[in-house]
RNA sequence: GGAGAGGUUCCCGAGUGGCUAAAGGGGGCAGACUGUAAAUCUGUUGUCGGAAGACUACGGAGGUUCGAAACCUCCCCUCUCCA
């Protein structure tokens, strides 16, 4: 039948790149059933509004679900403005900042125009679980909590962990993956994309459908993305994160100096470069035929041209081999009477926090002023002459003075 | 509610009343090396100060003492066992 053959071509699609998937049985019948009725699938990605940053972890699973608009489904895109407020509490001696309702509509904004650098906006529904969250009166909640037991929470990874090593869990917590799981109930997705990270919680949402009576979702997981680290995943909290709206110069940069072996992670995940290609360069740094500099460069290519264009890319490359770049950033200072120091100089445009730090800088050798080192700490800048000044490896930038 | 163990600098973790801005490790940063990579090595890692030095820090508030992260009191928080 010509159905199925298409939703075998289409699963296979969907299948690639995923870890996890439960079930590929299901996940077939939802497609034969769109195919014969033409109801498209409700495709549901949840994305926490807690920073307004999209990063390139967060686009391997946007491309997933791009992937099933591209078929002719829907995402729901649900925005979780009241699973924020739970929160992550491993950080507990850091008092977390409670947002705002403003700011959380402010990131899912910011958020929203850069999603839809990948998503379809046409096949896009953004919705915030608050709207039914909030409606949640006691008794549903208690209903709703009774859907699950404690034994079962705890063998989420990190609750297992946390508990056996005697680290506090607040009840509340046991709330999250509930409140997510209810999110698929309320949207009645058919399917929900995440993080491996996700598997358990996305997992609830299955359980909660069909206890609330309805068809279990299809999970399915992508790989999370190494940091630049090389270590974590990528995220904003560790830092270790290319944002895709980052300037070209320090997207190319920030590629550029992860690890050889980061560097076919990246390929797998972050571009469309077949596997025998990369299987091919591999094996000409095998054989040094190939410098794996020059595979480097060229991924750092792809991925700054994915967001801002071939010629920026280009352009980005140029900047990375040239000693000072072409479009340093500029800080306008006005120059005291008396001249101003070097260290509060520093300071002042926010190459370090502090005068300490930036002394150290100095004392250390990681200050040039026009390529020059600097060794004198107590340098006291006097003449209106703008210069090129460098700070470390990454600070860089031009002052001019007024 | 009862019994016990704890809360130390970015994180983990040591710390005898003065020699402790506080060992050690991790992480970060800088330098060397290199491919403006990784790995490795070295240094550095509270603030102000050119330096000498000063100031602020060991859950919170008081107290003892010439002197407290360390001793006492109360409070807050976490964990374990019992109820």
């Amino acid at each position: 039948m010509m159905s199925d053959e298409r939703t075998r071509h289409e699963l296979d699609q969907l299948k690639s790149g995923i870890v996890d998937l439960y079930t590929e049985e299901e996940l077939g019948k939802k497609l034969d059933r769109f195919h014969r009725e033409g109801k498209p699938m409700v495709v549901k990605a949840g994305f926490d509004p807690t920073s307004s940053d999209i990063h390139l972890g967060h686009t391997v699973l946007m491309n997933k679900m791009r992937q099933f608009q591209d078929l002719g489904h829907r995402v729901a895109y649900v925005v979780g403005d009241a699973t924020a407020m739970i929160g992550d509490p491993t950080g507990r001696n850091k008092t977390r900042k409670v947002l705002t309702r403003d700011e959380i509509l402010d990131h899912a904004k910011t958020y929203a125009t850069q999603a839809f650098k990948i998503l379809d906006p046409q096949k896009t529904e953004m919705v915030f679980n608050s709207t039914w969250l909030f409606k949640l009166d006691f008794m549903k909640l208690i209903d709703l909590a009774s859907k699950y037991n404690v034994a079962r929470m705890l063998e989420r990874e990190d609750f297992k962990n946390r508990f056996k090593s005697g680290d506090s869990i607040s009840v509340h917590e046991f709330l999250y993956p509930l409140a997510q799981g209810y999110d698929s109930v309320a949207l009645k997705a058919d399917v929900e994309l995440g993080g491996t990270d996700q598997i358990f919680n996305l997992l609830v949402g299955r359980k909660l459908q069909s206890d609330y009576g309805q068809e279990p979702q299809v999970v399915m997981t992508v790989p999370l993305l190494v940091g630049l680290d090389g270590v974590q995943k990528m995220s904003k909290s560790y830092g270790n994160y290319i944002g895709v709206t980052e300037p070209a110069d320090g997207m190319f940069a920030k590629v550029m100096s992860i690890s050889d072996d980061l560097m076919w992670n990246y390929y797998e995940l972050l571009t469309t470069v077949p596997v025998d290609e990369i299987a091919a360069m591999k094996n000409g740094i095998q054989n040094d035929t190939i410098h794996p500099r020059d595979c480097k460069v060229n991924l750092a290519l792809f991925i700054t041209a994915r967001f801002h264009g071939e010629p920026a890319a280009r352009e980005a490359k140029e900047n990375f081999y040239r000693e000072i770049p072409s479009n340093l950033a500029e800080y306008p200072v006005t120059l005291p009477d008396g001249g101003l120091a070097l260290l509060d100089l520093i300071v002042q445009i926010g190459f370090t926090e502090s005068k300490a730090e930036a002394r150290r800088m100095i004392q250390q050798g990681g200050t040039y002023i026009d390529a020059q080192k600097v060794s004198d700490v107590a340098l006291k800048i006097t003449s209106k002459d703008s210069f090129v000044l460098k700070v470390g490896k990454k600070k860089i930038g031009r002052v001019n003075f007024s």
